[in-house]
DNA sequence: AAGTTTCTCCTAACACGATTCGGAACTATG
DNA sequence: CATAGTTCCGAATCGTGTTAGGAGAAACTT
């Protein structure tokens, strides 16, 4: 009984083509502009049609959520951590922040709430903290010295870049340049050894991490 | 022609009215739960009739924006810093994040973007920008050696710190307690002297700011 | 091969949102 | 008292998400 009858490949390419046309439809008209119309006339289908694959529109928002944490996980498994912790945080942050700056209605779906009355289902839900779990995990791994406190304050500097880039510099550098430096100054209250011992004042001011993958969102409007 | 005639006052106080209802509102329905109805209700009217005060929903949100940085404009020239630059880079920090997480939804209207096509119109956002400009201001008058970079990098770990804080603890003070510490490595980066010379990794838990002003908003659902 | 079941999609309709229109009541002014 | 300006309302429009019921095709059963 766990063969894959007939139907449950036709199924799974259908809400497969509903997804692939809502991410389109999202990137157009905004997360919040989408419409099961016109995700409808994209896949050639009335709005009704859709009820047959998606219970309702916030079931869609909710597996494209699904799909996007689903994304970050596997991507972030793939990203190998150079051996010296230092290196190893600056790879997280910049796989982190690449991700998170490469498309904005995926960022406003996975870590904003932008949707007034969406909330992702437990089912999705439980993925997204599994993935953030793994990251601390890694992030664990760098040194016994690693306190809870020490992982929140992290998470909140990596937010904070991200959400500073996208609010006041989209499609731009300015704060994601930056992120270098917030990650060394981490590093150094975490007393992660430098490479080379230079004074602690040194400001080396790393190039942008280059997103992982995925084309850019096109640029919103700006906010202080 | 210039004296303040009959209506003027009149009109001044419906919109005053309808705005502090809109405000309930939201903060009871959310943001984006806000309806012209219930708007209308609160105040003892239809819902068409608001349409004689704002000219839309979104003029609606925009006066709120407005009032929302009037507000922070107005608190922030209330605050007394410290001679000492570090205790008034940490008391600016306090200020600021204090003010974006003592109310949901005008820290959502102020420096997000829930709603989905609303954007602030130039009037009311030019006195938000100058009120991060005067912030930036006395954040710059600390020291001579603070650059646009310092400036990026502190907006952003405070900003990081804010939603943070929203996101994953609302209520709670899992991040904001990390301020104190993420203010200080801050400004050992920027070379602001400590008061008492500690040895630079020594890490004071500084207790949550108190929130300058207005009720705590309903803690709304997580993510991660 | 015919009948039955199951699934997918459609049209029609509903509820509820913002918004527009035209007119009725009220108010200050001539 | 008449007139103009203002405020508010009811009715109606338009675009949403969503539900109900039926038509047609595809697969399974006999």
């Amino acid at each position: 009984m766990l063969g894959e009858t007939w139907q449950d490949r036709r199924r799974a390419s259908a809400r497969g083509e509903i997804l692939a046309v809502a991410w389109e439809v999202a990137r157009r008209d905004g997360l919040g502009g989408l419409t099961l119309r016109a995700v409808a006339d994209g896949v050639g289908m009335r709005a009704p049609s859709l009820y047959t694959h998606f219970a309702s529109k916030n079931a869609l928002y909710d597996a494209m959520f699904g799909q996007a944490w689903q994304e970050f996980a596997e991507a972030f498994e793939a990203v190998e951590l150079p051996a010296d912790p230092r290196a190893a945080l600056h790879a997280i942050a910049r796989f982190y922040v690449g991700f998170a700056t490469a498309d904005l209605v995926r960022h406003q779906l996975m870590d904003q709430r932008v949707l007034p009355d969406f909330a992702p289902s437990p089912e999705s839900y439980a993925p997204s903290l599994r993935a953030m779990e793994r990251t601390v995990a890694r992030f664990r791994a760098l040194g016994p010295a690693v306190s809870d406190a020490d992982v929140d304050l992290f998470v909140a500097a990596l937010g904070g870049i991200v959400a500073a880039q996208w609010s006041n510099d989209p499609g731009g550098d300015r704060y994601v340049r930056l992120l270098g430096r917030m990650v060394d100054l981490l590093a150094d209250d975490l007393a992660l050894p430098r490479p080379t011992e230079d004074p602690p004042t040194a400001r080396p001011e790393d190039p942008p991490a280059p997103p992982p993958e995925d084309p850019p969102a096109p640029p919103p409007e700006e906010l202080p």
